[in-house]
DNA sequence: GCTCGTATGATACAATTGTTTGGACGGTTT
DNA sequence: AAACCGTCCAAACAATTGTATCATACGAGC
């Protein structure tokens, strides 16, 4: 019945697998940190691996996803309220994944796990990996539907998703890079999390305003 | 004496490196693929990290750094004097970084192993990539001099960089997802290297024309 | 109070790991 | 020809791996 020993084995696991990724880190070190026997894992979960995938699939459905963020089309209004344009309104989502990518507190590790499987995928997760980020794209795609005019093809809108990912995701795998090359006061001051992603969605804009709609969709 | 035998090693250890990883990958395999004894390895790398260590080292002192493209200060007009303006010569720079980082030739296993360690560095390689990184975007960022007005930060040229980079970066680290969103005809008319490298340019050349030099000091 | 099924523990297991060993081979030197 | 050297090999080594085993402890239900 305890489940007290198989959740404090995932929470064992999760930081763990994530700095030192599958097969580097060992069953008995997760147990160790754990404080369970040698043989919980493998009466828990049947094997190192299960475990592996139970934890990937815990941690990347606990992360709020992009669709989460655009809102459904119904109650799109509602969410975005708050903004009083679409400018604003997508670039508050940018940052708010930048924030949450970089983020500094105990959930880092989630962040590092999931980077892990996107820059090297792990066979057993890939699909779950696929569909998530599969879903997460096309959901900002279909955002962008309201800010390209309709004759832009679909290549171009993938173009500046891409940039703007690209960007924010540089900082966290070339990160060590970034700070080798200025200063630390410099990267301080002007390479927050948020300064990042403003950045990034200014450039997206003024390189994409000439193929902007002429008529803006958006009822306030 | 039989150098032959070391080398074969060294040929045959890089793409399984590169494939898998230092701890994915055994010394088993390695001789195998290599046909020498097991103990061949030991012998002349006196160990498994100490054998990746060489790869490594041999891999990317074998890769044409920016600094190379980019030229010396003295003799720039010579490397440069195919083009006639800066942009055109910076932008066949990156195009062709970005050809070398899609390469799907032999050496395609090259770019694989600097990447890995560049997402995941190993402790005993981290440093050789740091110099060589270092070395490389501070001739990028030299070169961008040229295009700057004087007054502009450093961190915004930095952005600049890491922004072109990220976006190529991107396509190299999640490559796999790019496939599974549009279909691939698209990606194959749309996404070549080429493309995907003068798009990065022409967004950073549209989003950082107003802090452009006033008077070019490019001497044709 | 006894029983039965689940949970936990210490330990053993077989497989795989990187590394070492001792000797055989082949050519060169003395 | 004998001694010697670097090279290479088959086998063994010790350590570590994920997993399985078996016994015990616990706790609810009859």
């Amino acid at each position: 019945m305890s489940e007290t020993v198989k959740i404090r084995i995932i929470e064992a696991a999760g930081p763990i697998f994530a700095q030192k990724g599958f097969s580097g880190t060992t069953v008995r070190e997760i147990c160790s940190v754990a404080k369970v026997n040698q043989a919980a894992i493998n009466y828990y979960f049947g094997s190192k691996e299960n475990l592996y995938k139970e934890v990937f699939t815990s941690t990347y459905s606990s992360m709020k996803p992009w669709a989460d963020l655009v809102g459904d089309p119904e109650k799109q209004t509602e969410v975005r309220s708050r903004f009083e344009n679409f400018d604003d309104f997508f670039s508050d989502i940018v940052v708010r994944r930048a924030k949450e990518i970089f983020a500094t507190e105990l959930s880092r590790w989630k962040i590092q796990l999931i980077f892990r499987e996107i820059n090297d995928p792990t066979p057993c997760c890939g699909d779950r990996l696929q569909e998530y980020i599969i879903r997460d794209y096309t959901a900002l795609n279909s955002l962008l539907d309201e800010y390209f005019a309709p004759e832009i093809p679909q290549e171009f809108r993938w173009k500046c998703i891409f940039s703007i990912m690209g960007s924010i995701f540089f900082y966290k795998s070339s990160g060590w890079a970034v700070r080798k090359l200025m200063p630390e006061d410099m990267r301080q001051k002007h390479f927050s999390p948020e300064q990042i992603a403003v950045f990034a969605v200014k450039q997206f804009f003024t390189a994409a305003a000439p193929y902007r709609r002429k008529h803006q969709t958006v009822e306030k």
